[in-house]
DNA sequence: AAATGTCACAACCGCCGCCAA
DNA sequence: GTTGGCGGCGGTTGTGACATT
């Protein structure tokens, strides 16, 4: 019991590394190697304690860490991983070649984890929560501009909610909206041939004068899953069949038999997610960037399809992540300049607005509940 | 221009598993 | 079987940079 702190703590420095420490860190290492971190630092001539060294070395002075910017690819291979590993950093840093375990926890938790939660989504349990969404953006939504109601973008993102949750917030926004249904019929007519195919597309059902103004109604959810939305007959039917693809038990997420979903796609069993503690088995994402690059948005994590187009050159499949070699030298984002230089800004507008939507009272989720 | 708030990141801390004595 | 050393991992914190008011 109590084991002794693993070096001294008298005389031995902490804090930032200096330029000299580091010389002497890396000079060391290349000469000998790190051999005994306990050891190393006495031999290098620091005044360091041996995890420290480590943590320097490891984290940043080591001769292959890549710096800069996550790309998107980099991203969603994160999220991906940290739905089936969880908070397992250093191996989710294996399937990254160049990054590091501190660097990956670090832009979780300080980027990822935040713009998932923006989306009401846990970043723990990669589970949608209306209770996490920023309702504030529900109440400022377009409601106010029945103009803009958009059906299609709706019906396409309740798979995500809790219906028992839509309800709720559905109640918390009846009181302050009016019934336009025939906006919401014609909308219906307008958006529902929402092809994830062609993302740059997306507006030609808009009437010139009908445009979206608002940055926030740009992007459409159009599901992805394996039933198409459209074109539906009527607008109680496209609830319906929406309805009954949801499970009624918001804890029942896991493995639903009415959805195909990314694991069913790589033929996964079923009961193989139940091996990890938290695994992506609904739609994450269903919608296209309109900014975005489209490979990005093809591919998309967890997206419940099994389309053609998300089999491509990036499937981020189950198997083919797990399949990655960690040793491999070709980093995943070498070829992302030009993703990079999409902006911070690009990436969360993209991220919050997935989940962004409007919930017009006359859609009593009660009546088809 | 200054004050305040927020963000990003490097680094530390404590725990855990493995292994040898 | 027990103990202690060691490396590794994940959670957390401190701080500088940047943004906003």
């Amino acid at each position: 019991m109590g084991r002794a702190p693993c070096c001294e703590k008298n005389g031995l420095k902490k804090g930032p590394w200096t330029p000299e420490e580091d010389k002497k860190l890396i000079d060391y290492i290349q000469k000998h190697g790190h051999g005994s971190w306990r050891t190393l630092p006495k031999n290098a001539g620091l005044h360091r304690c041996g995890k420290s060294c480590r943590l320097r070395w490891n984290n940043y002075l080591r001769p292959d860490i890549k710096r800069g910017r996550f790309s998107f690819e980099e991203e969603e291979t994160i999220i991906q991983l940290h739905s089936i590993l969880g908070n397992k950093w250093s191996a989710i840093a294996a399937r990254l070649p160049g990054r590091t375990d501190n660097e990956i926890k670090n832009y979780w938790n300080t980027r990822i984890r935040k713009r998932l939660l923006r989306m009401g989504i846990d970043p723990v349990t990669h589970s949608p929560r209306l209770d996490l969404l920023d309702l504030s953006s529900i109440l400022n939504s377009p409601l106010y501009n029945p103009s803009q109601l958009d059906l299609s973008r709706l019906l396409g993102i309740q798979p995500l909610v809790n219906p028992e949750l839509l309800r709720l917030a559905t109640t918390l926004l009846s009181s302050q909206n009016e019934n336009r249904p025939e906006f919401l019929l014609q909308n219906l007519h307008e958006n529902q041939l929402c092809n994830p195919q062609l993302p740059n597309d997306q507006f030609a059902s808009f009437p010139p004068n009908q445009l979206p103004t608002n940055p926030i109604q740009e992007i459409p959810v159009c599901t992805t899953s394996t039933t198409p939305w459209a074109p539906f007959l009527d607008e109680t039917q496209l609830l319906q069949t929406n309805v009954e693809k949801f499970p009624s038990n918001p804890t029942s997420f896991s493995c639903p038999t009415s959805q195909t979903n990314l694991w069913q796609h790589n033929e996964m069993p079923c009961n193989f997610q139940e091996s990890f503690v938290s695994l992506p088995n609904f739609s994450y994402v269903g919608s296209d960037h309109p900014t975005a690059d489209h490979t990005l948005l093809n591919n998309s994590i967890f997206q419940s399809n099994n389309n053609s187009s998300s089999s491509s050159s990036h499937d981020f499949g189950f198997t083919s992540v797990l399949s990655t070699p960690s040793s491999s030298t070709a980093p995943l984002n070498s070829s992302s300049t030009n993703i990079n230089s999409s902006t911070e800004d690009e990436r969360d507008s993209y991220c919050s607005n997935v989940l962004k939507f409007e919930i017009p009272d006359l859609l009593d989720v009660n009546e088809f509940m």
